[in-house]
DNA sequence: ATCAATGCAAATAATTTGCAAAAAG
DNA sequence: CTTTTTGCAAATTATTTGCATTGAT
């Protein structure tokens, strides 16, 4: 499950700690850990429940008070997708242009990377008179697999599912 | 304000209701009326503000209710944008493949279109076995103009704020 | 020692829901 | 008339906050 970027980013996030002049506690450890042993999108009711599996005295004031470390650091990244809630994806410090497409049919959630993509956004809004800094596409599809065999079995290579749990 | 589709628009979503064998209620046409009005993204509890201004029967419960009416019509769509709230975008009735610009130093969000993106999204998908049914595409952004004059005089053209009101 | 960080429980705020009364078809 | 829709107020749910205590440095 981790990826090489994956002990790169607790490194980062603990230099950043140390750069703000905050502490480095046992639950901060944890949630940390949790979050980067993972490569699903996750609410911050999971990572508590998780955090807590490490460590039972993390308490969920404390998670919601870490996840904004976390993506002010750069290393996790807000996901609005239903709505109800928020979803965090822990895959951007490793690819930080990843883009999503939500599958209709089976409700996961596949990450994809477009170099191409990038560029026109960067010279469609030079043109604008604007510069990027960053994006976020989310593309809804229907699976072609699906419609044509009536099965889909690209579920095992999936990083992460809408509704986890 | 009322561009050319909006009036289309709303014959749509009084046929749907007809279709749905929904019911045709001032409150519903109030809101429906406000929603076709303007061209700015808006949250629930501004629509019912606004409303009520046409109607002052319109109650809170009635936007929530009417809100899943008009988008799953087709003639709203949710932004997730900030998370603390939902935003709706009624552009999406005219232009259903708008894309959003967020400026980072105005908080001003711009929409434009662009048949270069969708075209690269669909063969995208097509070669990973999807069909784009839907995409959402939302840039973060500084301003050329501001940076270099220190002045950003977009404003008065923009569609939409992120935070009216 | 110092001061940031924690857990707890109470507070917010957006959205949803139950229900009896009103009104559309 | 029948069935949907409404307003109201209470309920839910994710997230935030105040405060006394704990613990990292």
């Amino acid at each position: 499950m981790a990826t090489p970027g994956r002990n790169a980013a607790k490194k980062k996030f603990v230099d950043f700690l140390q750069g703000q002049k905050l502490r480095i506690t046992p639950q901060r450890r944890a949630i940390l850990e949790t979050v980067f042993s993972t490569a699903q999108h996750f609410t911050a009711v999971q990572l508590l429940k998780w955090s807590r599996r490490r460590d039972k005295s993390v308490s969920r004031a404390t998670v919601y008070r870490t996840l904004p470390l976390l993506t002010g650091s750069g290393l996790l990244r807000e996901m609005d997708f239903g709505r109800d809630c928020v979803y965090y994806d822990p895959n951007y410090a490793d690819r930080p242009n990843h883009n999503h497409i939500i599958c209709l049919d089976c409700d996961m959630i596949f990450e994809f990377e477009s170099e191409q993509i990038n560029q026109v956004e960067v010279k469609l809004c030079q043109k604008l008179g604007f510069s990027v800094k960053t994006h976020r596409l989310q593309i809804t599809a229907h699976c072609d697999q699906l419609k044509k065999t009536g099965v889909c079995n690209r579920k095992k290579e999936t990083s992460g599912k809408l509704k986890p749990d």
